[in-house]
DNA sequence: TTTTGTGAATTGCTTCACAGCA
DNA sequence: TGCTGTGAAGCAATTCACAAAA
């Protein structure tokens, strides 16, 4: 995964400015014309001085005694996160998840258009996941033309753990720039190239593990590590 | 968000702690009998230090000049983050997102067993959006009994962003101890109720953002100040 | 007033480096 | 030798607190 940070910025803010976007623009959508750092932060759980701090490391966009103008700051922020323009996106795999991302509804008004859906299964090429628009299932082979001809840069994987990693490399083969992964696996990639990753069975242990309290046993200390080994 | 950490263990810490058992169940499964800190580091690309000092957080695991065995650390990790036993989830929302993650295999085998889908449409309620379990979809005024009756401390929700706040109390309402919300807008609830948020288009924006680059004009400094303002 | 932007202080997290065990 | 566990050091992120702007 590329944890770069090659800038001055901290990993946790660019993470952070994706929610002030979203926050932003709801606001937007409600007329809000101004918000404050505070407000802004109640709405998400932060300090005022930690949104604060997080806007000043991409700018100066704030007004004193004022706040931040609603609309300016989802411009600048869209800007700064590269979503200004739509992405073209590729997805792979037709299964029950890929196929429900493909029809998600929510991607385009961000930026992101899933512009085709590949897999490797004979069964579904040529079945369109999504009957309002006109994209069938592509086989595998299909990739690299793909990419090149609709301009993809981004790439969906919803394919099975033992899949993963083999697709992730044609598809970087194919040109695309960066991944975002579904599968419960760790992709091994080269250093430079972005991926996120998203494992739903992750997010439910930690569920887990906040509601079962840390275990009984927190850590002992030096003195009785002797007694420690159990074999 | 439920940030607690009222025990000394770091966040970060406790995050890859579910990467570690994903790890090392792969490993389990290919009938590696121990695995050194180096190694499991540069599978899920962190230095072998960092992997000591998040698993001795929670116990001395290791056996000096060995490593860790495979089996046994499974079997700890499994019981600190509570899956050890299994979690009766509920999940609303009946989508296309709720119906594939209702249909999705890989929360069982990690101790996760979604056990009722509700949704408050009523052409939706009564169908079986998985035909090989007899689970229907039931209406939101089920949710207390269902609750109650099989003792469901988790929730998925997979609905719109504009009913997910009143969702969420609902659940709450009935019972319900922590929620995985994929709805894209912060849930303001209770500090004390354990949230985890997954919003589809934030990861593309951080990717996006990561092959956009930070904007040309990464930050003005004091000096340049003056000349600011545009309005 | 209100509210920003930001150095300074503080808190938190990661890496280093090594004693000790197998 | 190989490898863990852990204090100490170093680095990163957050919070504080206040001058300056509207």
């Amino acid at each position: 995964m590329a944890t770069s940070r090659s800038n001055g910025i901290p990993v946790p803010a660019v993470r952070r400015l994706s929610l002030y976007l979203r926050q932003l623009e709801s606001l937007a959508a409600n007329s809000r014309k101004t918000v404050s750092s505070r407000q802004l932060g109640e709405a998400l759980g932060l300090t005022d001085a930690q949104v604060r701090k997080d806007l000043a490391y991409f700018g100066q966009f704030g007004h004193p005694g004022v706040g931040y103008r609603v609309n300016e700051l989802v411009t600048r922020v869209r800007s700064i996160l590269g979503t200004d323009k739509t992405w073209n996106v590729l997805l792979v795999g037709a299964g029950n998840l890929g196929r429900a991302l493909f029809c998600y509804r929510g991607f385009t008004k961000k930026g992101f258009q899933i512009v085709a859906i590949f897999d490797r299964n004979p069964a579904v090429i040529g079945t369109h996941p999504d009957p309002s628009r006109r994209i069938p299932v592509q086989p595998m082979g299909e990739l690299d033309e793909t990419v090149r001809r609709r301009n993809i840069r981004l790439a969906i994987l919803a394919v099975p753990a033992d899949h993963a990693q083999s697709v992730a490399r044609e598809v970087l083969d194919a040109g695309v720039r960066g991944i975002l992964n579904f599968a419960p696996v760790a992709l091994r990639l080269d250093e430079s190239v972005p991926v996120a990753a998203v494992d739903l069975s992750v997010h439910l242990e930690q569920l887990s593990f906040q509601l079962a309290g840390a275990p009984p046993q927190p850590k002992r200390n030096a003195v009785h590590a002797a007694a420690r080994r159990r074999r």
